[in-house]
DNA sequence: GCACTATGTTACTTACCGGTAACACACATC
DNA sequence: GATGTGTGTTACCGGTAAGTAACATAGTGC
């Protein structure tokens, strides 16, 4: 934050340091979003004053009001385009499979652990913001919910397509791996639990494959 | 927030409707220590300003900087405490089962999840403090690193015990059901994928004794 | 050249927050 | 009764935050 406050140039100068990129060409809303976007993510919420994404984007507070009617408004925004970036990364990641629930879930956890070992990650936007966000009325908070119930609702869709003996459970088991991935990433480096997660999700699918497989063979047996 | 700053009565009455509770008797230092665990909790670090403390402690602001050398500082000892706390209920979980590192595990994950599923409850407080604290400096930071790792060693040393065949990767999969059971409480009810933690848990300990049946029945072969 | 749009600039308000100074009082102990 | 300790009260500081008003400027299309 300090590092941040730290710009004290006006909007003019920093626009012209900042010109080196070619998001210079960006109308301000864009700079401001995108702007916004990093620093959320980087520092949270709470940490990020708006006069400091305006100048890290090369404009003033003046012009992220005319952009956005507030900072809440603008999290809500930022947490709504992290759900559409969030869902692009996971079906690219599983389309390559489509028809084999099993390679899908192992390929999506596969590309979970890359990304999310990468330097410079921090979990997982929308679990951060719910912590940061308070607990009623905040307009972001309903979008966290809505994007992990999907998450849910998709992880047990996987389990279900996958024949899973109890299918609900696997699903949410999928979903504690990883959450708790995410969460784990903030105090540990890359080589923290996280890096065990595919295994476990191996490991799990088995376990209820097996439990499938002797159900079925048992009534066949009757 | 609000719901805090709205209480603009003075120290003394603030004391006189607080004095119903026996913590009356408490020094102001332990009052006010206990009103933050409280508060840290419920609402966050940010949310939750040193007046605010102060007030709901029956006391105020200057009565805190005399027990507190800053509100920093007051979390960092906040954390050292909730670590304290987090290890004897730990402890007490396990020690009836002492010898018996499955069933320390499934008490323990038992014990975790009715507590975790309970009304109030948000979580970890060390989890959760993370990601509000500023990257570098806090000296908060510290006292969430080493909790985080002594859980993580406790965990790889059930799973030794256990006999896993990877005894690591186990006790690190637990650790990720256990935080993601933690971070999903926080959009979740008590009906949440933390309520399949448990089988989970005993899924994965399955999973690693077969494997380490079956090594060791390979060898008994050759 | 005119008007319109997007933007930058300066200056301000209101509110909060962490932190401090100075003083007053009440009680307990010697 | 003096002294010390713990506490409450009032008033303040400096900083930062969200949000706004009024005015200036630069480019674009007509």
């Amino acid at each position: 934050m300090n590092a941040i406050s730290a710009l004290k140039m006006s909007a003019s100068e920093a626009a012209a340091s900042a010109a080196a990129a070619p998001r210079a060409k960006l109308r301000v809303r864009d700079r401001i979003f995108e702007t916004a976007r990093q620093l959320f993510y980087r520092h949270g919420l709470r940490a990020v004053g708006v006069e400091a994404i305006a100048y890290e984007a090369g404009t003033n507070k003046v012009s992220f009001y005319r952009s956005f009617p507030s900072k809440d408004e603008l999290i809500a925004e930022y947490l709504r385009d992290q759900c559409l970036e969030y869902w692009q990364w996971w079906d690219a990641a599983v389309a390559p499979y489509e028809g084999d629930p099993r390679r899908q879930l192992e390929a999506l956890f596969d590309r979970y652990m890359k990304l999310t070992c990468m330097d410079g990650s921090r979990g997982c936007s929308l679990g951060n913001a719910v912590i940061e966000l308070p607990e009623g009325a905040h307009p972001g908070r309903e979008v966290i919910e809505q994007h992990k119930s999907e998450m849910r609702r998709r992880l047990r869709k996987f389990a279900h397509e996958l024949g899973a003996a109890d299918a609900d459970e696997l699903g949410d088991a999928l979903m504690l791996l990883m959450e708790g991935g995410y969460l784990t990433r903030l105090t540990f480096d890359g080589d923290g639990p996280i890096a065990v997660a595919g295994k476990a999700v191996r490991r799990l699918i088995d376990s209820h494959l097996r439990d499938a497989h002797c159900a079925t063979a048992s009534k066949k047996r009757r």
